[in-house]
RNA sequence: GGGGCGGUAGCUCAGCUGGUUAGAGCACGGGACUCAUAAUCCCUUGGUCGCGGGUUCGAGCCCCGCCCGCCCUACCA
């Protein structure tokens, strides 16, 4: 049997929002976590997208006297894409939602659902607001007041609702309930976090309705191959982006290799629909489940979740060009809890930046380049006899890289970035530690063995730096690739991308006569920060 | 209304199935050092663990009530 792909999925995103950090963050885990698994030589896929059907796409082409294809076709190409440039995000596919393939993916998806007997034809009946042209939810629907006397009016935003029933096609959801619960609870890491499964759970257990997966009021969408006056509902045609781009209905053959996928990133928001409709779905369609779905929280701000519609937005390029596409990767990823709302500011980000990435990863790196050059000319020396404060630091690699991949193979980047921090402090105490300007000195005067020891302190030192250049590089590739080169090691050991995890802290890899150069600073310090 | 999650040092957060003086990072204060991006290393300061009850030999962790914040409660996506 071939070995299983490591299959990890973004959101495909709604094309009408503006990217965001919150975007760029759900996009740069799943970068990382992918990065990381391709660096353990498994095979692995990395979806993004955009969802591009819907009624609020086509009025917004509208609104601004386009057809909806080159609406979304300018997003795509004027945000979207950009975005994830912008993040170097290494995602293997982009698919939309009007890419071809998924069309048919879709259609014959739905084609067989229907055969199987999972959908039926009926009506939906509804309170429409005009007003606000949506649907509002029987809880949401009021008796009107004064004007709105004898009418019903909407709770939310007080426009008057009237009750319109149209023919749809209903999925036999409710025939999942049962069905759902008995898998959550067949396999406990299908939803993730705890907090995120409980609440699917809560859903489920009160009870499912058939779903609507049609509409003919509008007709930006997927026509229903067996009935053109209808297109598919979003929702339910969007999800299949993840089984069409992997060759459904297109390439039995190569959906079978990557299908299913391993992990789903969603926001918490949407955990809904990837937890319940999604597996149902593909339990109605005879097809596999995905393993995990993991719902990230919300990104706050001044205590505020991060919007498209509030002003407290941090511009992903913004960041970006103030600090760079490394530290806007290892700040999302270190200073939030992934599966949890965290608290996100430009002042923590500069922060950390300092504090973490300048002084104390970037200025190790200078400083024992800085070292080598100056005591050995920048050849790397050969290591002499371990004592035990090389020992130490052995010990404390081989522990940090173990525990930094049990971390993402938990989907806890933070744990892993703590780890791999470790390296970074061990490495700055031992250098405090043992002085080797000091052993510089007396080596100078040529007295006993300083010359070995100062070697021996030296080559540790780099090979440290080895080991952070290859496990940082799923997070920070740039920097990584920096280093890696100052090390001299691409001649010696290979690509840094073709270093793997598992062999990493095997000690002395670095030959000895490797020449080392002091690189450009990896994090400079920066003066000024703009007003976020 | 119902359901889920959270409220722990100035800030951001850890605290496993309840067990000795509640932890980390940053910030602050003091000291050491000079290879380095005025960086590094060491030490100190700092908490009525939202509030009020209860269970227990013992509770940040369990139970009840309350306050505050966020999310879900199916057809916008």
């Amino acid at each position: 049997m071939s070995a299983e792909t490591f299959y990890v999925t973004t959101p495909i995103y709604y094309v009408n929002d503006a990217p965001h950090i919150g975007h760029g963050y759900t996009t740069v885990m799943g970068d990382i976590i992918t990065r990381w698994h391709r660096q353990r030589g498994e095979k692995v896929w990395y979806t993004t997208g955009t969802d591009e059907h819907g009624e609020k796409v086509l009025r917004k082409a509208q609104a601004n006297g386009v057809t909806p294809q080159e609406w979304v076709d300018k997003l795509v190409e004027e945000e979207w894409r950009p975005l994830l440039r912008t993040i170097d995000a290494a995602n293997d596919d982009f698919t939309r939602t009007t890419d071809l393939r998924h069309l048919e993916g879709a259609q014959a998806f739905w084609t067989a659902l229907n055969e199987r007997g999972a959908v039926y034809q009926g009506s939906f009946t509804g309170w429409y607001s005009v007003g606000s042209e949506e649907f509002v939810g029987d809880d949401d629907v009021v008796d009107g007041e004064g004007d709105d006397e004898g009418i019903k009016v909407s709770k939310l935003d007080g426009s008057r609702v009237e009750l319109i029933s149209e023919d749809n096609y209903f999925f036999r959801l409710s025939d999942y309930q049962q069905k759902l619960l008995d898998f959550y609870e067949a396999n406990p890491t299908f939803i993730q976090p705890e907090s995120a499964r409980n609440e699917v759970i809560s859903f489920v257990s009160r009870g499912l309705r058939d779903l609507s997966i049609s509409r003919s009021t509008f007709d930006w969408g997927i026509p229903v191959p067996w009935d053109a006056d209808h297109i598919f509902y979003v929702w339910i045609e969007a999800l299949l982006s993840y089984a069409t781009s992997v060759g459904y209905g297109s390439d039995r053959e190569r959906f079978d290799e990557v299908w299913p996928a391993s992990i789903h990133l969603v926001g918490k928001d949407i955990a809904r629909f990837h937890a319940v409709i999604w597996p149902a779905m593909l339990m109605a369609a005879g097809e596999h489940v995905p393993h995990r779905v993991f719902a990230h929280g919300w990104l706050l701000v001044g205590g505020q979740k991060m919007s498209k519609s509030k002003a407290n937005g941090i511009r992903p390029d913004e960041l970006v060009d103030t600090f760079g596409s490394d530290a806007y990767r290892y700040y999302f990823a270190r200073a939030l809890t992934f599966g949890s709302d965290g608290s996100i500011s430009w002042e923590d980000i500069n922060a950390r930046y300092h504090a973490e990435l300048a002084n104390g990863f970037g200025n190790l790196a200078s400083r024992v380049a800085a070292m080598i050059g100056k005591y050995f000319g920048g050849t790397l020396p050969a290591s002499g006899e371990h004592t035990d404060a090389e020992l130490t630091v052995v010990d404390t690699v081989v522990d940090a890289v173990r525990d930094a991949d049990a971390a993402i193979e938990a989907v806890a980047p933070q744990d892993a970035l703590a780890a791999i921090w470790r390296i970074v402090d061990e490495l700055n105490g031992y250098i405090t530690s043992q002085e080797p300007w000091k052993v510089a000195k007396t080596a100078a005067s040529g007295e006993g063995n300083a010359g070995d020891r100062l070697a021996t302190i030296l080559n540790t030192t780099a090979e440290g730096l080895r080991v952070l250049a290859v496990v940082l590089n799923p997070v920070m590739p740039k920097a990584s690739a920096v280093l890696w080169e100052s090390l001299g090691a691409e001649a010696a050991l290979g690509a840094l991308a073709d270093q793997r995890i598992d062999a990493v802290a095997a000690w002395g890899q670095l030959p000895a006569g490797t020449t080392v150069t002091k690189p450009a600073s990896l994090f400079p310090r920066i003066e000024t920060a703009p007003t976020a």
